[in-house]
DNA sequence: TGCTGTGGTTACGGAAAGGGTACCGCCATG
DNA sequence: CATGGCGGTACCCTTTCCGTAACCACAGCA
């Protein structure tokens, strides 16, 4: 495998694991900007047992602003991860579901969270090492 | 199974399915900023073949500025994921590896990344037919 | 007559992330 | 002598993220 820069059809390209990666339009990275906001992963998790409403959400995550739970929603249900469905009660209530998609995310967002608990120690004592030598 | 907001030791505890979740010091959030840095994850995934150089990478990821390779790479050492060695050859060489820990995480990231290939088509759709609607 | 709950939107501002440019010492090559 | 590669550092700027606070309509309840 040649691991150098190609060039296709005038796009920047990167060879990494044998994999081509277009730098301008990087499916990963958007994906990764989609879910690497401070509350998107954990209100996809919140979501995993069944569907919520949206003061439930709020009462499960206290932590999260009114402001940054709305906005959290909205960035998810625009990229297809769950569903707004509203109930035309007095009040209205609000319900946010997880979608097929979001359901087959929950997949690799799983093993990512079990790494993290299994690894953040030694994060952390590399992290401590790190900052005595410097 | 309860999923309410819990309180232990006046830490703020959510239970997301069935873990808990300390938001004050978050694993998961910690490895998240971490990575989710805009090259973080692309240079994990340039070292899983091996160990390169410094102006090595810079040719790899030809969009990455000097001062960012500077920066992602330190980040990645300080926590652990590679690790820097230093060949007082002339001019001096640098190479950087991943360490065991680096590697370990090759596994959820390559889930990740696949995922990411699959379905970025899929999200794009929802995303067009969610800005067409509003 | 207020107060609470439901599901938000908007304005404002600080903090952090990301990036551009210049510059450094050292050495080899032309 | 000048240029280029190596492996960075320092300074400054722009953009994005995220939080606080205020406000909205509507209904129920005291």
């Amino acid at each position: 495998m040649n691991r150098a820069t190609g060039a296709v059809k005038g796009k920047r390209v990167v060879m990494v694991c044998g994999v081509p990666m277009d730098m301008a339009n990087c499916p990963v990275r958007d994906v990764m900007d989609n879910i690497g906001g401070k509350w998107n992963s954990l209100m996809i998790l919140s979501l995993a047992d069944g569907p919520l409403r949206f003061s439930e959400l709020r009462r499960l995550i206290p932590d999260i602003s009114q402001r940054m739970l709305t906005q959290t929603l909205r960035d998810l249900q625009r990229d297809g991860y769950l569903s707004r469905t509203v109930y035309p009660t007095q009040p209205p209530s609000v319900e946010y579901a997880l979608t097929e998609l979001g359901r087959s995310f929950l997949v690799p967002l799983k093993l990512f969270v079990d790494w993290s608990l299994q690894n953040h120690d030694a994060i952390r004592k590399a992290r401590a090492e790190y900052d005595a030598v410097a």
